[in-house]
DNA sequence: GGCAATGTCACTCGGTTCCA
DNA sequence: TGGAACCGAGTGACATTGCC
């Protein structure tokens, strides 16, 4: 049996001597689907939230009251699955260890409540604080400490703290998160922009924070290149994956669909012997923004990560029952079961004849 | 000059990625 | 799926800058 890696992935675009539903009709066709009464709601925003307990796309670590997220593929949080293999060779079974296990905190937050100063800033510590405000109360705390030799009240701190304004979307092109600075980038992607050195040397004015709460003007943000920085903004991708989060964001429309549909697909019929983990979703979305494909047909499979391939396999496998008819399969060499409400055991939908001669096959 | 805020670097350990 | 390497979040420290 081959590897599923190996296996020769159907056409979606033939040669042209097949009729098949045009690019156009094939968007018409997936936005008519998505927006059917019967399409689950979870799919159909540009930005998708899993359930951490979700049936099909569940990313919480299997621990019961843990709240980290799971591997991708696997059962548990990268620290429960070294305490399970060390149980297991120590001869534990699964019952005891689930019994024995102590759940724990993530150490980033995956769905942070709003900051105690700021009412439109996510929280970025465990104090509750911003990115700005923990910042603030990092480096006060440190003065404090050095200058006077004491430690500063929190609370005396944070009753002379105001709110910033709201700084927007993150401008990397699929970050859905809230900017935590003028710059207008999330806290992740402000220590990612630090970490590339800056390209297009933005940064908002000297004593920027004063400047809001004395003027009450926005921040000016300097730019030794602009356009370097907002191509930077297009072209880097998300920080954070393993928050039950999948972005479309920055996709073309039809790919967009197409994945949206493939997932609600997969969720309702998990089959094909997959798992779908959403940080290879996430994979897979990455590549087609990258190459700027229309379709997942498009794709180049020799450009993309190991992960986004196998999934790109089991997502046209989806696509190919909604783009190719009956007569289309027919003239095209195939046959979807689905078609026809059948799936055999342990096969795919989709079986090959063109390997089967013109006489046996009429 | 005192104080508060900013810029930057370093360290630890949990999280992410990839190979076999 | 196991394992290892690498990355990044969170935190602290120190020097510098700017305002009053």
């Amino acid at each position: 049996m081959k590897a599923m890696s190996d296996l020769q992935v159907l056409p979606l675009v033939t040669d042209g001597s097949v009729s098949t539903r045009t690019a156009g009709d094939r968007l018409e066709l997936l936005t008519a689907l998505i927006t059917a009464p019967n399409f689950d709601p979870l799919f159909r925003t540009d930005v998708i939230k899993v359930p951490r307990d979700h049936p099909t796309y569940g990313w919480g670590c299997a621990v019961s009251g843990c709240q980290r997220a799971q591997g991708p593929a696997r059962d548990f949080c990268k620290v429960h699955e070294l305490e399970w293999v060390a149980a297991q060779k120590a001869g534990q079974s699964i019952t005891e260890f689930h019994m024995a296990a102590v759940p724990l905190i993530p150490k980033s937050r995956i769905d942070p409540p709003p900051c105690v100063v700021c009412p439109d800033a996510p929280a970025w510590d465990a104090r509750q604080l911003c990115y700005l405000h923990g910042s603030r109360w990092l480096r006060h705390h440190a003065d404090v400490r050095g200058r006077k030799g004491m430690l500063p009240v929190y609370e005396e701190w944070l009753a002379k703290q105001v709110p910033f304004p709201h700084f927007g979307q993150c401008k990397v092109l699929p970050c859905p998160e809230q900017a935590s600075s003028p710059l207008g980038l999330c806290h992740r992607h402000i220590t990612h922009y630090e970490r590339d050195r800056k390209p297009g040397g933005a940064r908002p004015a000297a004593n920027w924070a004063r400047w809001i709460v004395t003027r009450n003007k926005p921040v000016p943000i300097e730019y030794a290149d602009r356009s370097l920085f907002e191509r930077w903004c297009r072209e880097t991708g998300l920080a954070n994956r393993a928050n039950g989060q999948v972005s479309l964001l920055g996709l073309r429309p039809l790919v967009k669909a197409e994945i949206k549909w493939a997932l609600f697909q997969h969720g309702n019929n998990p089959t094909e012997g997959m798992i779908w983990p959403l940080v290879w979703v996430q994979y897979l979305i990455d590549d087609c923004r990258d190459q700027r494909v229309d379709s997942l047909a498009d794709i180049d499979q020799g450009n993309c990560r190991r992960l986004s391939r196998l999934l790109l396999f089991g997502m046209l496998n989806s696509l190919r029952q909604v783009y190719f008819t009956r007569d289309d399969t027919k003239e095209a060499g195939f046959i979807e079961t689905d078609h026809f409400g059948v799936r055999f055991a342990s096969c795919h939908s989709h079986i090959d004849l063109t390997p089967i001669s013109e006489l046996l096959q009429r």
